[in-house]
DNA sequence: ACTCCATTTGCAAATGTTGGCAACAGCAAA
DNA sequence: TTTGCTGTTGCCAACATTTGCAAATGGAGT
């Protein structure tokens, strides 16, 4: 009944002409299930717990796909290893301190000025998904010490 | 005669109480002299030529030593490997075409209603030296292949 | 139910990059 | 010049991620 009201992740998969195999299946849920931005090597082991049989290339593999399908956002906030986060809980952005590493999110608003100026000067449509902004947080703008 | 007239980046570092080694020296050379945007292999092979007794992991060491004293510049361009560029040849930054690759560079000022805002609105000072903008170019927008 | 085939997966090896640790080298003090 | 301290390097193993390839599987058609 409820069935498409708003679109499963799960049925766009299928309707895109891709299969839905169990692995994606417990993937996507994983990503969604998520209530911060959540890592391969983490959905990996949340998802081996109840379907042993999976392959850590095959969430990568899977990752790209819904990434490619706009499906999942991926993040980098310079820890050495990427992040992830479903896309249907609203697009936001991020500050990462390069001193203390605090992260801070902000709205997509903040770029329309950017993305508008692009659009005119360079008729180049960004694609802001995987935005984070490095710099310093008001509280580490103090510090003096060089690294 | 020519010595101080605009500071030398080797001066530069010794001066802020690092070490001048001949790997230093060398990697630093790369990168000035570099007409493009450079890799760590590629700085590596190329200073080999001439330096065969010298490791990759230093290459990186002094990449990140040399980022951090903002003499060089990290750009990610969806390669799955860095690049670098010195900081010395002015700032700008890139528009990187998720469809046909092609990259074009964009001044520094595009920027600045973006840096202007994070800033009054979130007293965070952006550090955009690795900004990196992917979307669809003017040639691709016509495009609709889904990838 | 059965066949077929492109898609998807697992595996293992390769990639680019980082980290630990012991040996080495620059430089200041004696 | 020798000593000693500390920063730097080389080596090697770890890490996150990607790739090639052969085997397995979903699902359309019979």
């Amino acid at each position: 009944m409820e069935k498409h009201q708003h679109k499963d992740p799960a049925d766009k998969l299928s309707e895109l002409g891709y299969r839905m195999t169990p692995q994606r299946m417990m993937i996507l849920n994983a990503v969604e299930g998520a209530t911060d931005h959540i890592s391969a090597e983490e959905i990996y082991s949340q998802v081996r717990a109840i379907y042993p049989h999976l392959n850590l290339s095959t969430v990568y593999r899977t990752l790209e796909l819904l990434k490619n399908l706009k499906l999942v956002t991926e993040s980098d906030f310079g820890e050495g290893k990427v992040r992830y986060h479903s896309a249907e809980k609203g697009h936001h952005h991020h500050l990462v301190c390069q001193k203390c590493g605090n992260v801070v999110d902000v709205d997509e608003s903040v770029f329309t000025s950017l993305t508008d100026k692009l659009s005119s000067d360079h008729n180049f449509t960004a694609d802001l998904r995987h935005l984070t902004i490095f710099g310093q947080c008001a509280k580490c703008k103090g510090n003096v010490s060089v690294q």
